[in-house]
DNA sequence: CTTTAGCACCCCCGCCGGCGGAGTGCTAAA
DNA sequence: TTTAGCACTCCGCCGGCGGGGGTGCTAAAG
């Protein structure tokens, strides 16, 4: 039982009959085909070859005598092999670098990246924040607070902030911080956190007996704040609601579940951390996420990466497995070079 | 034309009616009417004074000759004279306590208060940001970056940081914004937000040609870090998904313009603005919110306040009008008193 | 005057059957 | 191999029908 060959024609069928598809959501009839795949034939030799496409496993009727559906894996066909990309416009890929404000801080920048997509694709914007692979540590600063408890404040790559309160054995005064400060400003600054994470550890390692107690106060205090700092995965997320206006979307129990992944976030994250593996554009349709929440749905992700082809996160949009893939594609994969782009100067 | 007189009786039966409907959803009629009122009356009778009720506007038939629902008017009445409110159990409140750690930052606190609320209402629960009436400077830091651009990082009451980006003129040495810094936090630490920009203003409009170099940017620089900083109102909410539960809620139309309400935030922070008019509980039934997106919706409010009486913010949850009202309003009631206590200390 | 039983009536809802439209698979001829 | 013809199938729509829940009115009882 050896496979129903896929020719040019049934090809051709197969790309006209998915396009025409996406456009209308119903399912398309043979004459339909017939009169606007192109190719001359009649509605009885196009039956013929979709019926072939069907026992491929590439269409499917919903019901005996209606028209094909594509299925997932006429999809996958389909972006593998057929479709046409609409390269973007160059006014359009314009107006995506302008609401890219070089200027602004990261998350602003994560922000309107994903707003960004989500406007221009009308469907869910997801911009993950980028790696911290190269945090390096630009400043760091200790303030005395109550009950024996210090607020530390890290200024890490430039201009992102942050901050963390961490208990200490005993009460420190204020010009005793600032030393510990000075100190560790010293030691460390410019370098990347791993590498002043195991420098920490190192000295931990040492003779402690040999190390003088303002040392010893301050490596234990910069051990703490940089705990826990190992890359809490996150990302940002625009535009969900666009996502109510599609009949596909019309379940509100389906709906709930996929705005509950939303917030859980694990499904997502896993999803955003596989296409890591690849640079560039790539796509799952419906359960080749492998998530339940995700049926009927496509995830349209690229990698965004600094000048020097280091990938420094990944962005997409998610919206119904019927979309335009044609016009989805190019603005996903212009948005991350984009991205990346502004991004680079601040590394 | 006088309006009938709602007696004593017709009271009770719009509260076991209301009661009723609330549990089941159902419209109610005078059978059941009459057999879990409690009153020894027949369905005839109750009939008689459900008709007058409707003829009040309390309450409306969804077509001919089907049982009865409430109208807004009907929930007003039932929750300003006829609720009999639940409260809540010694060991729920503990329960609640527990989950408000003292020892959290502001922003955390926020966010497990509405989750909190959206988990014991099973609707969205919503916590406006305190508001900083009384933030006071605690201490003032610059970084230089590239481009005559300074990062000034604020710490305000204690444990909350803020950063922004300024532009100067020229650029500055580290040691040199270490100067201004120390020469700010000199003058104004301790200081609450309002009166330092007022005294900054001051030294503005004194004579520039009488104050030295350093001074001088260190105004100009404080300007700028303080500007934009006048309260942008927020709020942090949780479990929206919930509402996805209701069938009130299953036309999805409806509940995309509900999220992109909470998305857009405009209705929703006008809507807590009117609850803080008055303190304590408050309740917005459908239309009285004055936003349309907010029909079939009640908001539940309450005022969260320091030990001094001094209001802070405004908490609440969202639902369907059709909700537990006898339940969640102590939810609510209870929530918004420990989120006071516990954020009294930091102020 | 109030309460109640009885009764006719109403409207929603679910069900069924018929019908038109769209599209199919098969067969046989070109 | 392609095509016309044809019988068939299934969906969606409409209208009719019956049952159930509930009402309003009337008249009688308290």
């Amino acid at each position: 039982m050896t496979e129903p060959a896929i020719n040019e024609r049934a090809q051709h069928l197969l790309k006209a009959l998915i396009e025409r598809h996406i456009r209308d959501g119903q399912p398309v009839g043979s004459k339909t085909l017939a009169r606007d795949s192109g190719l001359d034939l009649s509605p009885a030799t196009i039956r013929n070859v979709v019926a072939d496409l069907e026992r491929m496993g590439l269409v499917h009727a919903p019901h005996t005598s209606a028209g094909r559906v594509p299925t997932e894996l006429g999809y996958r066909l389909f972006i593998d092999n057929l479709v046409s990309v609409k390269p973007l416009g160059a006014p359009e890929v314009q107006t995506i670098a302008e609401q890219l404000d070089a200027e602004a801080d990261t998350s602003t920048l994560m922000e309107s990246a994903s707003a960004m997509l989500s406007e221009l694709t009308r469907m869910a914007g997801v911009v993950m924040l980028p790696f911290q692979k190269h945090e390096a540590l630009r400043h760091i600063e200790f303030l005395p607070l109550s009950d024996n408890r210090v607020l530390a404040i890290l200024v890490i790559n430039e201009r992102d902030v942050q901050n963390r309160v961490i208990q200490t054995a005993r009460p420190y005064e204020r010009a005793e911080l600032d030393r510990i400060a000075n100190y560790l400003n010293a030691q460390f600054e410019g370098q990347d956190l791993p590498t002043v994470r195991r420098k920490l550890l190192d000295e931990m390692q040492g003779d402690r007996e040999h190390i003088d107690r303002l040392m010893r106060s301050a490596i234990d205090m910069a051990q703490q704040a940089f705990e826990g700092e190992a890359g809490a995965q996150d990302y940002v997320l625009a535009g969900e609601t666009n996502l109510m206006g599609y009949e596909e979307m019309a379940d509100v129990a389906r709906l709930r579940q996929l705005f509950e992944a939303f917030n859980e976030k694990r499904a997502m994250l896993d999803l955003f951390d596989k296409s890591l593996q690849a640079q560039g554009v790539q796509i799952f349709i419906g359960q080749e996420s492998g998530y339940e929440v995700f049926d009927n749905c496509s995830v349209v992700t690229a990698t965004y990466s600094s000048a020097n082809d280091e990938v420094l996160g990944v962005l997409g949009v998610i919206g119904p497995t019927r979309m335009a893939y044609d016009r989805i594609i190019p603005v996903v994969d212009v948005t991350a070079k984009l991205l990346g782009r502004v991004l680079n100067p601040r590394n």
